[in-house]
DNA sequence: AGTATTAAGATTGTAAGACAATCTGTCAAT
DNA sequence: ATTGACAGATTGTCTTACAATCTTAATACT
């Protein structure tokens, strides 16, 4: 055997599918936070049947991306400010880890790979293009993810993602923002390659730390509004 | 206002019972890692009807107590043992994150009543009642989440327990790890009680280390037979 | 005998229809 | 302005149905 690659053709059901849609629908906005959905009109605009919807709708919840109230039906979730900083701490403190333990088994051609990746975020930055910024900030991080050898770490940021991923996307934004990322994003990857766990660390918090802040921009301007 | 208490009453919609009575099941053993859970079965078991069951599945799929391949039904998941490895690093992070700043924060009433606890678990520990050590353990940690005011780490380490359920209830039945287990949680508490945050860290960390190795003695047991 | 093939039965995925319980919003009455 | 009552909308749940797929066992073939 060659490795533990999952080798099973996931069909694709049509919930997943639903869950797919929905989920693309919140990321984009179409959904604004606290909006209502209605099961009807989702049977109507995806062409399934409520059984269906529900059965995804339950999945979503379970994300957190909506919150399911009984006999009041599925809200798109309200992020608070407060909920937001707990996130990203527990970001900063797993992707910290991540980064560290990274430090400690990355490869020659690891490293070369992910200068690959940085470039790539390098050249979204410059043509100003936000979803490839977050793009390939994200494949950048996930080769951090893979290097640690811990998939409960990957999993978990990737649900706290998901949850703050609006407010990724509008800090990018943020005048300047992507360069500095760009920056601490290099920094990581300096610490990982000179193999120092304790400053790759130091680097991950840091950024995350930063990410924050520039979300915090973001929220309050969306707030104001 | 006197505190941010919910107020809501949650209606006990019938999947909700449907969860608990699940969650329940699984962790008592009434079903296995691996079983194979047919709808059909459950709704005669709990007198509902499908579509409420296959919800319900829904949701102890995205807690990872169950797995759903598609056209094949749902599963109790197996926990590997380096899964099992992986969960119990990310607790040992997330649980010595809080205990550090539950240390900054812990008011004498706060330290009192974890005394309580701790000596509800001692007193368990002698009675030789697991159920009852699991449940008085999860008390005085949730007292520490609680302090710690990050409900992001609380959720994600309940999700994370429930996971590793069976393991904590069978090491926690090994001779001798109880009463270790009440030391470890007294080095937490002392440390919280000196406000010395760097040490309560190491004290939760090295708890969760140690319940880690118990776990794997379990682990193999289980493994063997 | 052992393997490949096929067919029957079981189970899941999905849909449609139905109805009671509950919520929401409106309008009248106090 | 607040309360109360009512109509309409929406959700929670059940029932029935059927095609797609999986599983198993029987069958045929080498």
């Amino acid at each position: 055997m060659l490795t533990d690659i999952n080798l099973r053709i996931a069909p694709n059901t049509i919930q997943q599918q639903i869950i797919g849609k929905l989920r693309q629908a919140i990321f984009s906005g179409m959904f604004k936070p606290g909006d209502k959905l209605v099961e009807a009109e989702l049977c109507n605009l995806l062409g399934v049947s409520r059984p269906s919807v529900r059965e995804a709708l339950r999945s979503l919840e379970a994300e957190r991306l909506i919150s399911i109230i009984p006999n009041q039906g599925p809200h798109i979730s309200i992020l608070t400010w407060e909920e937001a900083t707990e996130i990203y701490k527990v970001r900063a403190l797993l992707e910290g880890e991540a980064a560290a333990i990274a430090a400690e088994r990355a490869t020659e051609r690891d490293i070369e790979a992910m200068r690959v990746l940085l470039k790539a975020f390098g050249k979204a930055v410059r043509r100003v293009d936000t979803v490839e910024e977050i793009d390939s900030t994200t494949e950048f991080y996930e080769h951090i993810f893979r290097l640690c050898g811990n998939r409960i770490i990957e999993e978990m940021i990737r649900g706290l993602l998901a949850r703050i991923n609006f407010l990724r996307v509008s800090s990018m934004s943020l005048p300047g923002r992507a360069a500095i990322s760009f920056d601490e994003m290099k920094a990581i990857l300096d610490a990982i390659e000179k193999k120092d766990n304790a400053a790759a660390r130091l680097a991950a918090v840091h950024h995350v730390e930063q990410a924050r802040l520039a979300a915090y921009e973001s929220f309050k301007q969306s707030q104001m509004k």
